[in-house]
DNA sequence: AATGAATGAGGATTCATTCAT
DNA sequence: GATGAATGAATCCTCATTCAT
């Protein structure tokens, strides 16, 4: 077995995918991805230990890659601030470019049954620990308020951007994805008020932990 | 058929959020819903169209006691951003005091097949509605930000409350819900940043839309 | 379920034993079991845990009725020597008489995998008991050589018996197997040898436990 | 091919022998055996048609090299009694010295399928013929009774040892297969009864065939 | 209205065998 | 001769749904 290195362990998942988007999770066979990928049936088996094994390498393979890429856009930024700014435009950029992907990622694969979603919470863990050091950063400079535990910091920024994927997915692409970085942005760290007394930002801060 | 007048009917909606729950999605077949409800499998016919309408209708009638809650926790909140307050409030309450539609809702649900989520989404459309109501009286009145469209503050709310309860669920009820409703509230409304120019406030809402 | 009470439990195991029996053990498909018993496949699932479940149950019953008819044959002997003829000459009989059901037991059956057999093993122990009985009762009262170990003179009864039959079905039933009774009974219990030093008998008995 | 030549061809074998006495029979794939053999599976279809024929072929040749055995043993006995006592003592040496084959001969190759089995039968006359020989040089010179059927002698000798080798393996080799021999050798030529009249010897030799 | 026995469609997976290298 | 990646046929079992009682 060409463990991963031949080209049919990536055609067999970008076949996973592309059937996944198209037919759904729950119609996507395994000889129906095979037949997309142009192999046999019997040959999925020679890359992947069984149908799960297939789903979570793919969202392993694919997560990776959006970890990869928000990484990377957060080199040049010179403080927390700008690292999240960076991390919800790269977050929505990269998933506008794929919109097969998306429907994956934010419909099709939430269908898997208990045993897969487990090991897809796993891997998420990784992309929540990126979230996770940009938050601890802004908490440490000063930067972010730190009356709120960084978890639920974590499932403000994560809850909102998925959401916003989810709702341009459901919409069927209607809406310019990659232009609401910046609004996003703006919303998560100015707030939703606009008074001065904007949230319980003054008291709340000066109180808490 | 006695069209939901008979007890059975809330019965049978009540053994399946109880099945659903104790034993997940995948689990819940019909003859176990009916066994927990005391009927017979071919009695949940007489209530229920098919298995699909059993699972539409608990969510219709879960959501629609939450609807009923928030609307109701608003009437004495004096702007928008009290009834937010409230919202955030009475959301994070209700599940809080039902765990057992917690995890239904949050994890059990998703994994329903799409023509069902697609009916989901529907009936999620009501709930969206009072958050936009929410939305569109503060915008008018000038306390929430109006460079921002509304869907996309919808998604900041809904997202981050989503979120908070499904990592509620995922911990195995490890904090206190309801007790993140005020930081929860204060972040939103008062934005991650604490600086005086936090987010783009200032500039942001004189340029945009 | 019916739990056995049914006439379909019996019209599975028979379809089951006929199915084998014409087809052989590895063609003997559920969907061909359970049309040969006119009902839906799903059907054999209501009354056997699955396949192996099936197969085991059929030996059970089948074995059953065997050694009840061994028992009843036993009733009017009068010493063990006489319980080892009805004994035999009722195995004889008994297969002779179901042809379908000796193919299903000497060949087919022998197929089964490794859990089957072992269920197998554990049932035909109850046959092995009706020999053992009569074995020991012979040996205490000093008809039956106590010079052997009663577990190789059951292995040479039941042997000589199974192999008796198995040569008959592979034969195709081509000679009288009831005919065999008395000159494999004289066989086992009168020697080989004719001359009166036959075997160790003599010195042999008197030395040994 | 170098047919049989090589050394690989009996080196297959012996790894099936292995693989099958180790894992089972249904578990003894071909790329299993050709692992053990240290060869690729598709080496084996060098040296054998298919899989039925590999597992023949075990048969034939380790049957094979029982039976040289079993006649080797017969050249120095001087009647048809010391030649039974010969054989049925080789029967049980050899198996008492190979567990593994005895394992795959008793056991495992019990549950190859009918073709595979009907193979096996015709293997297994060439060993009937050495026990035959023995039988019509018995009731030849009159060492052995002519009242019963030679080929029910055969029954007689072929089941109880075979049934004897049979209990060993499945009892986990737990006692002296070698030692039961000689009581073996005594219960078959002198019966099971010991009383002068044991058996029908008398009456039924004067009488029948 | 209520029952529950019966139905039958649908898919992941294994492994003997082939054949291009 | 040797390899081993690729093939693809073949079957058990679950469970939503029906309908005779």
């Amino acid at each position: 077995m060409a463990l991963k290195s031949g080209d049919k362990y990536a055609a067999i998942l970008e076949a996973a995918q592309t059937v996944i988007a198209r037919q759904g999770y729950h119609s996507a066979q395994i000889s129906k991805i095979a037949a997309e990928a142009g192999v046999a049936a019997g040959t999925v088996y020679l890359y992947f230990k069984n149908k799960p094994d297939l789903l979570v390498s793919l969202f392993r393979e694919r997560l990776g890659m959006l970890i990869e890429g928000a990484r990377t856009s957060l080199t040049d930024a010179r403080d927390a601030r700008e690292k999240l700014r960076h991390f919800i435009s790269q977050h929505l950029r990269s998933l506008a470019a794929r919109r097969e992907l998306a429907v994956v990622t934010q419909i099709e694969m939430r269908q898997a049954d208990s045993s897969v979603q487990h090991e897809i919470s796993q891997i998420m863990k990784g992309y929540f620990r990126v979230i996770d050091e940009i938050i601890e950063e802004g908490q440490a400079s000063g930067l972010f308020r730190r009356s709120v535990e960084p978890l639920q910091i974590r499932n403000l920024v994560f809850g909102t951007i998925d959401q916003t994927v989810t709702a341009w997915v459901l919409s069927g692409f209607k809406f310019d994805l990659e232009a609401l970085a910046e609004p996003t942005f703006a919303l998560i760290t100015g707030g939703l008020c606009i008074t001065s007394e904007g949230g319980t930002q003054k008291h709340g801060d000066s109180g808490a932990a």
